[in-house]
DNA sequence: GTCTATAAGGAGATAGAC
DNA sequence: GTCTATCTCCTTATAGAC
């Protein structure tokens, strides 16, 4: 029970510490002292550093994203494409906003190209599921004609790659989040997709 | 003599090691070994480590972008707007392919977050000279009408943000720089705004 | 300007008591 | 499982000879 709890606390405050500072910036005493243990108990649920950072990256591997951002009541609206399109922008939006997703994004952008993450770590996949899901979706728009019969690949690069943008410029660590803002653009963005796109 | 040289050889090793490891990986030891000289000699040239770190970002912060990507010869063509939007395009994606742009947009995703480059290192400051390359030109295409009467600032961020992340994705370390693919795929983009925005 | 020598501290990790 | 104590190594940085 106890040991359970610890471990995700340490897990926990390790991913806080890392996306802080990096994996380098960040060390197994400052991960103990926001536990509240001390660094040799750390050894006793990872056996190094290493294992324990790769211990997160699992984690955020295992996780899918679909589930959280396409439910049934949004994809009625494929009805209403231009609603679909902003809400389906919206909930992504949110959904990078929470803030396990905020940190993992700023620890996916620091550690991908150093040694520790080089492997583990890249934009491409990151992205790859959202990609899927949205070469779906717009296969499905070109396919229906409601749409202009662009490549879905194409449709979806444009679509993703205004929104990652956006995200990743409003990821600084003490910001006031002024997610007003961001939906300000996120809806610029789509208005003008849409626009683009729509037969 | 020397000196200046041996000041330029240390800025340029840590650039090197900086945007290989990170500001906390990379060490002292390292770039004097790089340089061919003992840490403690490093000092003569640089207060502090973080002094080092600093001189990289004035230096990179002095440059300019648009002599770089928009002579004249390039701006002659403004009378054809399609292909001037390919050569555009393709002389930023080899802009930010030089080793030095590389190095840069590295150290820059990586400490953007972090205590030392959190308050002078943004993508937001990255791309603005670009922004407003892009919200003139675009701006004097909705004049002419020889584009659609969009607002520039979303036509600026509707061409950059594909770019900049097909150059984000592809700027791993050691990997074997196909830049085929990667302007096939810029090739796609611009036909695709293209035809967006088009009269 | 660069060297050797060294200081002072922080890092990751282990041993063994409780 | 967590603690104290400790090891070993690496870090940034300085002092002073050449």
């Amino acid at each position: 029970m106890k040991q359970a709890n610890t471990k995700r606390l340490i897990l926990s405050a390790a991913l806080d510490l890392f996306s802080q500072h990096g994996y380098k910036g960040a060390s197994i005493r400052q991960i103990a002292r926001a536990v509240g243990i001390r660094e040799s108990a750390i050894y006793n649920h990872y056996k190094s550093k290493e294992e324990l950072f790769l211990a997160i990256l699992t984690e955020f591997k295992s996780r899918t994203i679909s589930d959280k951002i396409l439910s049934d009541d949004l994809l009625d609206d494929l009805s209403n494409p231009e609603k679909f399109l902003k809400n389906f922008a919206e909930r992504l939006i949110n959904y990078w906003d929470t803030p396990p997703e905020r940190k993992f994004i700023r620890l996916l952008l620091m550690e991908q190209f150093t040694r520790i993450g080089n492997k583990e770590l890249s934009t491409t996949d990151y992205l790859s599921e959202l990609r899927k899901m949205c070469r779906l979706i717009f296969g499905e728009m070109v396919k229906t004609k409601i749409v202009k019969q662009y490549n879905p690949e194409i449709l979806a690069e444009q679509f993703i790659a205004p929104l990652f943008l956006i995200r990743t410029e409003h990821l600084v660590a003490g910001e006031n989040k002024n997610m007003n803002a961001v939906f300000k653009i996120v809806n610029m963005h789509v208005d003008f997709f849409w626009s683009a796109i729509k037969t």
